[in-house]
DNA sequence: TATGAATGAGAGTTCATTCAT
DNA sequence: GATGAATGAACTCTCATTCAT
């Protein structure tokens, strides 16, 4: 293979992203079931046949853009964590990425995709399940450092913990996306890190 | 006019009904925006424009079957609180009805897709909006009791209080619902009312 | 038979015509064709079914509607010329009545629906037909007269030459109903006047 | 691109080509407003997505075929004129296209469907004025020309001239049309050439 | 590698009509 | 005499997909 060939095997590659990238936002805004090949077209100025050639069917679309997002997502979050020390403060940077108060909510609008998907496709369910596993060990990996250094206090095991944390962090995400008068950003923020105080035992001291 | 006239405008207000009930379960297996006219047909037996004379356009009858399964939830759970009167216990029969640890899942189902709905339509997101804020006033109401009863302890608002519980509700059904091996029904309601316990401030004398 | 009845059939009867006198406007302003039976409901306040209890089908109602258009059409020139004695004069009052020059252009309109209709069906052709050769044999009796008199000045016979004239004021009709800017109502009495003139051999000295 | 690809380009608008001629035999013969894609289908052999594909929405298309048969009209008018030069000649051409007495009359009722949709639709309206005045403006050609020559005696202006004699042609077109037993093929192209003759003032010399 | 042409399947909607009252 | 409920037929349109280039 050829210098040349493989430039625009390269190129081809980061086209592909880019436009992958592109239906992201589309399916965030409309909603994968609504998301027709010409919808991503239209964003993207790219013909629905390549689009086809890219990714296959339109299903496999849709997946391949659920992929990437919660691998851009898994991403973001792991490098927001990397200067981040304190248990206490890096599962703020979790819990604040997750309900979109840092960047807009098209991640999570493509969480809440994904899990519609996978209520009804096996193989996307199981690659969801995967992900949120991901997430329990993160969070459960946080807990149990937060308790071996004393910030946390909690005889629950750390996974346990982790399930209850993030499902706090799902239902709070839902008044903000669906911009609940009563539930602003901040606030949903504030709830959040209240609850999440108490459920690991968060010990005084640290308290912001 | 007579009484047969009425009958019959009872009838036909009783089928209505019917179909709408078929037509949620349908809406719940196959989700909001994969439901054709023909599929709450092949459910019912009713004919597509007996069905668009009932409700106007499919997207008519989508709301109509997310109201219908609001009302219906609301309820179901109202009655269910009816002979329960400690603060607790009322709280643990909202948790489980919502989880679905009674009952089917198709309630939850059809929440997330009435969220999904109110995303993008503005009609569906006031009335959901103000279905939650339902929930959020019933379960601060409890949470009230419960602390004027001395059996929670909490010097937090309790609407507060509440949204953080609702939110911990709404973030456990969905593993469940999607049938995490490692997050079973029955581990899910532990996690729940462990969680709810904390953030209550359940005193240890009245825990179950 | 009693009175109460016969009064009943008499209102009964006016409010058929009442029904058809509306739904010649509708069908003026939208086309045959795209009248449905909802238009006229909207237009009258009378319901679909009342209308097919009136008229039958659809197709039927508008076979009624083009015979009551004709009718009314022609017992409104014969009212116009009553006073009418000079065979110049009797032949411009037609003329200005066909041209929409008096009154609104729905005649005309509805006398293009009765040809479109007549191309197809039989019926209807047979009826328009009968009612074109009625203003041939007035006009035909009109010109009849000017010769007579001395006022028109022709050797051909007084049909051909009403079937010219009635084929100029159809012609004319078409650019004032289609709103060309190039041919105002005005312009087109003019020229229907001057070209009505050189048909019939009107004599100078009768000239307006 | 290549041959190849520009001859599928042209192969491809030839066949589209040939079916708005098929179309326009559709509509001559059912009516725009009765036209379906259905219809169009049968005539052609062509999928009901194809014709979509070709022309747009069912509107599009037939409002393409308003404008194909204009343009053929007035195409086959300009070669029929090709090797005729005197004026009253040319008038005798143009005059016996229009009324059918040449060719079949599918012209005549293509043109009034355009009527007919002109009355309702502002674009098409547009159109159908700009092809009058083309056929206005031929004709006071024509008759300047034969005014010019001594041919014609008139002391009007060609352009109202031609207002007239067009109304002439287009009234005497109904009744052949409709086929009306009292004014056949021949006798309404009698009375036109005498009605024409007198509107332009047709010098007794070079009457035929 | 990338794309336009063509097409079939399926969906929502309109509308006249029938039936019962 | 008049009308609402219910329903089947027909139509337009969208959209994913296949084929050829």
């Amino acid at each position: 293979m050829s210098d040349v060939t493989r430039n625009g095997g390269r190129r081809a590659a980061r086209k592909r992203d880019d436009v992958l990238a592109a239906a992201c936002s589309v399916v965030a805004e409309r909603g994968a079931d609504a998301t027709r090949f010409t919808d991503v077209t239209a964003a993207t100025g790219v013909g629905v046949s390549t689009l086809q050639y890219y990714f296959g069917s339109r299903e496999d679309m849709l997946i391949a853009v659920f992929r990437f997002a919660a691998q851009s997502d898994f991403d973001a979050v792991e490098a927001r964590l990397g200067g981040v020390t304190g248990p206490w403060e890096r599962l703020v940077v979790i819990a604040s990425h997750l309900t979109g108060a840092v960047g807009s909510d098209a991640g999570w609008r493509l969480w809440v995709e994904s899990w519609r998907w996978a209520l009804r496709d096996p193989d996307v369910r199981a690659e969801v399940l995967g992900d949120y596993t991901r997430w329990h060990v993160l969070i459960a990996e946080i807990i149990a450092a937060g308790v071996a250094q004393g910030v946390f206090q909690t005889d629950a095991a750390p996974m346990d913990v982790a399930r209850q944390a993030l499902a706090l962090v799902d239902g709070l995400a839902l008044p903000v996306a669906l911009g609940d008068p009563q539930v602003t950003g901040a606030m949903a923020g504030d709830l959040l890190a209240d609850a999440l105080g108490r459920l690991v035992g968060l010990r005084p001291a640290a308290a912001p």
